[in-house]
DNA sequence: TCGCCTTGTGGGCAAATATTCATACCGTTT
DNA sequence: AAACGGTATGAATATTTGCCCACAAGGCGA
């Protein structure tokens, strides 16, 4: 039995390292515990509390040849510029685990950057789990800017999350968008874009370097209709003008044609840039629900990058043939 | 029960998607051994064949405040550029283990600099295991090359593994040193000293931009002792004339003042390049049997740099008080 | 001060995982 | 074609892990 090799004084600390000697040394709980002077059951805490945390990371270091053989066949069919695809982890997983990592590593190869950018943001859990998922890279070069507002319908500020811990995590200067998603009226609308604040942060969303983005489906189970942007009604009358799916909020059709609806005329957010080689516009998401509303994104290259799993690639190769 | 999700053809892919499955996804070896139509054992053993391939990587995400403080310690006393340690893994594992992916980071580090460098490197076990940590960074920009010969002096191969097998993972131009790293005689090293290809290799590494190397110890478990290249009498008679370490061979007393030895002038290779603030020479070393070689090169100022474990980091600081 | 609630702890146990072993399979050599 | 060596496989088993529970400690409001 050996002493203590030390005291770390944060639990995070002590979670930290016992995962550390668990996954990294491959010693059992036991002699972590031994180690670390514990018992076995701290240990074993400490260990998946380190998981759960996010303070380990584990990486797949390997391209997986069908995850390849779909990423050059979504490349060359829609032009992208950006193509990553995760395996899949079977339908009853939240594929967001899969994507995460890999959306991260296309985000820390963006923060590597040397010069300074302009990255542009959207919101949704896609884009949540790709920042937990960001390894400690600082890169306080870049600006973050919100594509669209940060205050949700029921005036929480769920939606500055990811712009904040982003910020928080690379220290970089942040401009989120302090206004509602959503004015009540195209009226109150016009009232917000008159604030300087608005201003500035849509022209620079407009002018953003890069941008990442979730990709929303307006199935019935629109993220749209569960965050309480639209009624039930509003969105089966939404449906059958033919809405396929949407980013940043803006609706589009099947063919990836903004639709004119009078809700976007409620929006105080931008639309995703013009996408170009050097403006990348990455889309993060995967699920069968998102299909539909990703093939149509892709089609009309309101997205050139994306980053999903193996059935959802699939899919879209299906669909789009 | 599922059908097979996939057929992935090489084993390396179905161990990297039952490691995924396992890792990222959280599913049990039952669970990948149904989605993957296989049996549970050979799931299992895929899973243990991907961490043992290196398919897997773990990363830790969280700097350990006992570390942090260890680091900022050996920065300031021994004036380094780079510091970097690692959690101890206990006495009876291999620190190498420990400080490989640290290395590796440091190394993908240097790799990840878009103007082209020279990166000049030794040899021995700690910079085996960084390479093997390494991720798939690609990096052709850079010259690779070899500090001292790679032929071992029962004729193996085996010096060559660092250099070619990071040439392989990064597709850099590599410039190996194809001659023993010992020659029989000084006469004979003066007859390869003037071969036109030893001399080119010889002047690229002495102008590297950045250094990684090893640190062998003097006492009775020397390197050059296990490789060959000392007999017990050789290296019993170096002890007493001061030998506290070696790097890349050349040996120094415990002040890191190299010392004028006969078999120096059998060296076929070069001398670490005088270290400086753009020009690192980061030292890769860990374990007990280190820390007097560790101090030596730290005081003179042989290395720069240093990724070490916490045991070595205060056995270090303590010898050098 | 008491009681209540939150938080953390170790014991025990079922589930999951790793290892061992005998056997089957495949390609090669004789 | 038979013998051989190396490797992969499934069954059995030993070890390790994850989880539930009951309980203790400490904070907090009544």
């Amino acid at each position: 039995m050996n002493l203590p090799i030390t005291t770390d004084s944060s639990t995070d600390d002590q979670a930290a390292r016992a995962a550390w000697l668990y996954y990294v040394g491959g010693l059992t709980q036991d002699q972590i515990a031994s180690e670390m002077g514990l018992s076995r059951q701290r240990a074993q805490r400490l260990v998946s509390r380190a998981v759960a945390a996010g303070l380990i990371h584990v990486r797949l270091n390997h391209h997986l040849a069908t995850c390849q053989a779909l990423e050059s066949a979504l490349r060359e069919r829609f032009g992208l510029v950006r193509c990553r695809v995760m395996p899949g982890l079977g339908p009853d997983r939240d594929p967001v685990r899969s994507i995460a990592p890999a959306a991260a590593e296309e985000m820390e190869r963006v923060l590597r950057e040397p010069r300074s950018l302009v990255i542009a943001l959207g919101t949704g859990r896609a884009l949540r789990g790709m920042v937990d998922a960001l390894g400690p890279a600082e890169a306080p070069q870049h600006r973050l800017v919100s594509l669209l507002g940060n205050i949700a319908p029921d005036g929480s500020a769920s939606f500055f999350e990811v712009i904040m811990r982003l910020a928080e995590k690379v220290r970089a200067p942040h401009y989120p968008m302090p206004v509602p998603v959503m004015a009540d009226s195209a009226e109150e609308n016009a009232a917000l874009q008159a604030l300087g604040v608005l201003r500035k942060v849509r022209d620079l969303a407009r002018n953003a370097d890069v941008t990442f983005v979730g990709i929303g489906q307006m199935s019935d189970d629109a993220p749209l209709l569960t965050d309480g942007f639209l009624t039930p009604e509003e969105l089966r009358e939404i449906q059958q003008l033919g809405a396929a799916g949407e980013v940043a909020g803006w609706i589009f059709d099947e063919e990836g044609r903004y639709l004119d609806l009078s809700i976007n005329r409620r929006m105080t957010g931008v639309r995703v840039p013009e996408t170009s080689a050097d403006r990348p516009v990455i889309g993060i998401t995967a699920g069968a629900s998102k299909v539909v509303a990703a093939t149509a994104a892709l089609r009309s290259g309101i997205i050139n990058g994306l980053v999903t799993d193996e059935p959802t690639a699939r899919g879209i190769l299906a669909r789009s043939q």
